[in-house]
DNA sequence: AATACTACCTGCGTGC
DNA sequence: TGCACGCAGGTAGTAT
């Protein structure tokens, strides 16, 4: 479910529930969830105290006392925190147990989520995060180098957008609010996308992001932050999920069609393949 | 090298 | 009521 704003929002809930704990024991009950040898990742872990947790892209990171966790949540993950006794409900995959009687839970129902252990300030380097492109920040995505980049892509802009290779954080829904945003195709080769446009789309990811990490994240289905709350931005989307609804620029009504395998909304009508 | 397809899972809604 | 099928906030491994 989650992409980089609904992360970012539970990373902001972990801080607030799990900063300072001590792990003093996992249990494991679907192992293909860790990446590491089960009893490993249990033994490493043992004794370790949360000393921080960041993000990059869509992964969560857990700063401990001599190692990092990396987590992805994939579709469907989520975090909850329990009391010991608080009944173990289905879904339910990872339980750390910390040393003050309460527990870091991790649940998901489709069990697409990862995670793994690795050595302190390694993170960053495993190749699957040292492969991601920049942060959606003014700072750090450049319009420049994105220019370039796309410029040499023979290929779709959606798809090219979901790869977390030119930037990170999109998946379907803001990709598609962006390329509406930009008045872009969801087909349109990257590199026959006029610089007008190019500027535009640039700009449109920073912003939608930003907005929808102020807005606490997208709930449409399933999402909930760590500490249970829903997302706000679902008000703010103007074509995903707005099928048959008209288009907020221009009241044609939005469309739908499939995208590299993934369900694609647009207005027929602003964004025209060019 | 770059692009496309598939596997990984469960649950829900739809149509026969 | 039951069953098959398509669909769902993602990525990584494999084939072309």
């Amino acid at each position: 479910m989650p992409e980089l704003p609904e992360v970012e929002t539970v990373k902001r809930g972990l801080e607030t529930l799990v900063l300072g704990k001590t792990i003093e024991s996992i249990e494991i009950l679907w192992p293909r969830i860790i990446e590491n040898d089960t009893s490993e990742f249990q033994t490493i872990l043992h004794q370790q105290t949360i000393e921080s947790i960041s993000r990059r892209g869509k992964f969560l990171i857990f700063h401990l006392t001599n190692s990092d966790l990396i987590s992805h949540l994939r579709m469907e993950g989520k975090y909850e925190f329990h009391a010991k006794t608080d009944e173990i409900k289905k879904h339910t995959h990872v339980i750390f147990q910390f040393s003050d009687q309460t527990q870091l839970r991790y649940l998901d129902v489709r069990k697409f989520g990862r995670m793994k252990v690795v050595e302190k300030g390694q993170a960053l380097l495993q190749k699957n995060l040292a492969s991601l492109g920049p942060e959606p920040t003014k700072e750090e995505f450049d319009l420049k180098v994105f220019t370039q980049q796309l410029k040499k892509k023979q290929k779709a802009i959606k798809p090219l957008l979901l790869d977390q290779k030119l930037v990170v954080g999109l998946g379907n829904i803001y990709v598609d609010e962006v390329l509406w945003q930009a008045k872009i195709h969801p087909l349109q080769l990257a590199n026959t996308i006029s610089k007008t446009k190019v500027i535009a789309l640039h700009q449109a990811i920073i912003d939608t992001l930003n907005r929808a990490v102020q807005a606490g994240g997208t709930t449409i289905r399933s999402y909930v932050d760590a500490t249970g709350h829903t997302g706000a931005f679902q008000q703010q989307l103007n074509v995903y999920a707005q099928t048959n609804q008209p288009c907020p620029r221009c009241g044609s009504i939005i469309s739908k069609m499939k995208v590299a395998g993934r369900g694609t909304h647009y207005c027929p009508v602003c964004q025209k393949e060019v």
